[in-house]
DNA sequence: CTGAAAGCGCTTACAG
DNA sequence: CTGAAAGCGCTTACAG
């Protein structure tokens, strides 16, 4: 079961391992290879003494001679959000299916130079950044990595033109959401979170209007916003906050939207201890649809983000870039988001 | 802004790089390596070419050369609940303040030999395992681990006597909700997900009994467990399940202490789809102390595992290995956990 | 299968 | 500051 024999100081290199075996060091790093033309018993013999003496060949002397690092950098934006970490969980899946080691850190504005620095000195293949950075120390980032013709893809983050992007189409998810809405007979918007700023045309408030636009709804009557009123923070306590500015309002919107289920969840609650009844006299919406938006009552319905898609794709713009000649066009794939409806939203408004 | 000479080819040798400059070799080297009596002049020269040609010295090369790898090895589990993310955060944090590099892997079980042997060969300085394994393989992999020489820190999981440990103390956290339970009156108790099996005399299940035995409340009478009723799976939908069949029982308990605060969040769910008033009519407990805790209504009553304390000692533990002849006693180290009371029990039993 | 040799990119004395 | 040299642990032809 345990090793027979356990020497002190462990083997640490592969002629200390050779000497061990009773074999030449090339015959060694033959089998450790698994190259052909070797007796069944050698490799049989090599392995055994590995499993005893727990020897296990220097990396940094294996990737120095030239082989392939198989190694990509992930960079991960410093919130650790449930849907990050789902990202961040189905990347790494992606990576070791297809045998790559990833390096995982944390993007820390400021100090993103240096990180892709430690990345590159690593001699990484590629690079995948996930998360919302600041723009313009990303996009520089990105010249640098083009410049240096290391590939990458940034995931969610569609405002670096320069760069290989992958996004949810955050604007096609607030259509969905604006229409099931109208068609409950809702007329009017609280928007809890949402501003214009974010991702542009593939962004949430574009969607906004787009879709009440083409529902004849004015955005200026019907859509409002109070998030100038307290200090953004994107979380329940955000959106509890807001409900209640919200509630004190004469008319107050029917409908509210949501950026993500942390400020609906929140808001729903706010909106509760003010005694207005959800859906019955608010309907509210999240986005992301975590687990938990199963488990609130009512249960909240969401946007899906679809993010093994959002993750298939990334590993396959960024797999698709190594080895190959840089591209001249940055890539730009967006995928569809899935609206799931729930309790938050089941009532229809008399049309007045 | 951007670099003014960009080689098509970038930099990727210290020798390559030193001719790029006009300095010697030896030169760079010290540069790279802020060593002593260099002008002030040829260390700008040096920097300025480094960021004009992005060149990175090779992290393999450096240290293959016997430089410390300043790296640590962390195992998750491959089940990434917000408790583990966190503590998967605060650990890198941790390891970053004291300038190592962490490798962050999952640990498959069957696949944990090979996880390790990479980890060893990339010449990891240490590695902590996070999160509940299959205890024989683990301690399998702590004893190689132990004859090997690396040092080796296990947060959460207590079950392996060989392997040094640092853990919350979950019967303490047990015994705290108890209290406070009896406190409010309750006598009957129902267990969500709770077995005698995790953790020993740091499990839950034995805080429950040796709080029950003070109060002079016979276990077998006073606790009741439908977990075998249903296929466990620890989260939400697996404590609405089993709060479902409770709320079958004639002679149902008034308190429900859950594994986590998933399970708890899935009983209120489910207790109150049956029309049971909490805190009202039962009483409901969680775990970790997630912010949800706070959004639920009612709001949930959790124990706090100080997650911060817990790395905090963590990488204390396994630091304080490194470079130190072995021990020869597993050390063991337990956390504090601390009881969050909110308002899902808060309601005082009457006295029968 | 063995053995001697070159080379990967770095660091580190050592003599100028 | 420069330059030549040794060595870290591996892989890979090459000749036996």
């Amino acid at each position: 079961m345990a090793a027979k024999k356990k020497p002190a100081r462990p083997i640490t290199s592969t002629a200390e391992f050779a000497r061990h075996v009773g074999l030449a060091r090339t015959t060694v790093s033959r089998v450790l290879n698994g190259q052909p033309g070797l007796k069944p018993k050698t490799i049989e013999r090599v392995q055994r003494a590995m499993d005893e003496t727990g020897f296990t060949p220097n990396a940094y002397a294996v990737r120095l001679k030239g082989k392939s690092t198989a190694t990509v950098g992930i960079c991960m934006e410093d919130l650790l959000t449930p849907t990050a970490v789902k990202k961040l969980s189905a990347l790494q899946r992606a990576f070791r299916m297809k045998h790559y080691t990833s390096l995982i850190e944390v993007f820390e504005p400021g100090q993103s130079r240096q990180l892709i620095r430690h990345f590159l000195s690593m001699r990484v293949e590629a690079i995948v950044f996930i998360g919302h950075f600041p723009a313009e120390e990303l996009a520089q980032r990105i010249d640098e990595l083009n410049a240096h013709g290391t590939p990458h893809v940034v995931i969610d983050h569609v405002d670096i033109p320069s760069a290989h992007r992958v996004t949810v189409d955050r604007a096609r998810g607030m259509i969905d959401v604006v229409n099931h809405l109208v068609a409950r007979g809702h007329r009017s918007f609280g928007l809890l979170g949402i501003s214009a700023w974010l991702h542009g045309k593939l962004g949430r408030m574009h969607g906004i209007m787009q879709a009440l636009a083409a529902h004849k709804l004015p955005f200026a009557q019907c859509a409002r916003s109070l998030d100038h009123l307290h200090v953004r923070r994107n979380d329940f306590e955000f959106g509890k906050t807001l409900a209640a500015s919200f509630a004190t309002l004469p008319d107050r919107p029917t409908a509210y939207l949501a950026l993500n289920d942390e400020i609906a969840i929140g808001a729903m609650h706010g909106l509760q201890a003010a005694g207005i009844d959800i859906p019955g006299e608010a309907a509210v919406t999240g986005f992301n649809n975590q687990e938990i938006c199963a488990m609130t009552r009512p249960t909240l319905t969401s946007v899906d983000q679809q993010i093994d898609e959002t993750i298939r794709v990334g590993t396959e713009v960024l797999l698709g870039q190594i080895g190959q000649p840089p591209r001249t066009k940055a890539i730009l794939r967006t995928i569809d988001p899935k609206l799931i409806i729930r309790q938050s939203t089941d009532f229809t408004v008399a049309a007045r």
